[in-house]
DNA sequence: TAAAAATACTCCATAGGTATTTTAT
DNA sequence: ATAAAATACCTATGGAGTATTTTTA
């Protein structure tokens, strides 16, 4: 199975075409590399290099690779961009803290979600909940 | 470091919202299953299902990172697909057969690669050489 | 009390390390 | 003689298994 460590490692061995150097670049042992390549050769059932002499060169199977590697990565990095965006909105969560003794305020929130509100009530003598803005 | 393996799984507990059922169409153990949840949630730094009782639920996290799954899971298949089709497509690739002992057809294909020829030329007594057609 | 998820542990597969060999400049 | 990749071997981390516990409907 492919993974991503390995698809990251062959980004850079393909950009550079040149393993040594790669490994230097990912703080990563050459043979580590070597074998990352031929994992993925075997998992694709094609080379990905030419070698040419003691050099490699990116193939036309590595260049179809690195095409969706990048388009993956970028996936994985916007994921982590929307996550991240979504939960540091602070503007569109309302967090209303309250006394436990106090009845004041929590039947209406009771409305919103009965059970966590009693369970906070119980372990907490201050508890707050927070509410996602549509 | 999230990998390709834990997003397989993600994406099935994510649509079925259910550890137990999740592991028996993966075939993997149910704990196995909660651990890979927990260490995606690690890496994110969110939560991506509310726990609600017994069961569980996909939240906005959850759904964000399904999204990008699933981008990244089309990206593999497609990046196999495109492999494959240009593998497969013979006709694309001439492929020249000839004796060593002839230097009738050697010359003009020395051109193309010498030292491949020169190779072949040494090992085999009939050698054949592919080329791509662009 | 049954059904789900979480926790605790054990084990093994494999990613990555070091040392060395092979190959070509 | 040097520089690159490949191979061989070893180790240790973590993914997945079994057994059990916790939680709740």
């Amino acid at each position: 199975m492919v993974d991503i460590q390995q698809l990251r490692h062959f980004k850079v061995i393909a950009e550079l075409e040149h393993m040594t150097r790669a490994s230097e670049r990912l703080l990563v042992a050459q043979p580590a590399l070597s074998k990352t390549i031929r994992l993925l050769e075997e998992e694709f059932q094609v080379k990905l290099f030419d070698r040419l002499g003691k050099n490699i060169h990116l193939n036309e199977n590595g260049r179809i690779l690195l095409k969706y590697t990048n388009q993956i990565m970028d996936n994985l990095d916007d994921a982590k961009k929307e996550i991240l965006e979504y939960n540091n909105q602070q503007n569109n969560v309302v967090t209303i803290t309250m006394q436990a003794a106090s009845k004041l305020n929590t039947y209406p929130v009771v409305g919103y979600n009965s059970e966590q509100v009693l369970k906070e009530r119980e372990e907490n003598p201050y508890y707050s909940l927070k509410f996602n803005l549509m």
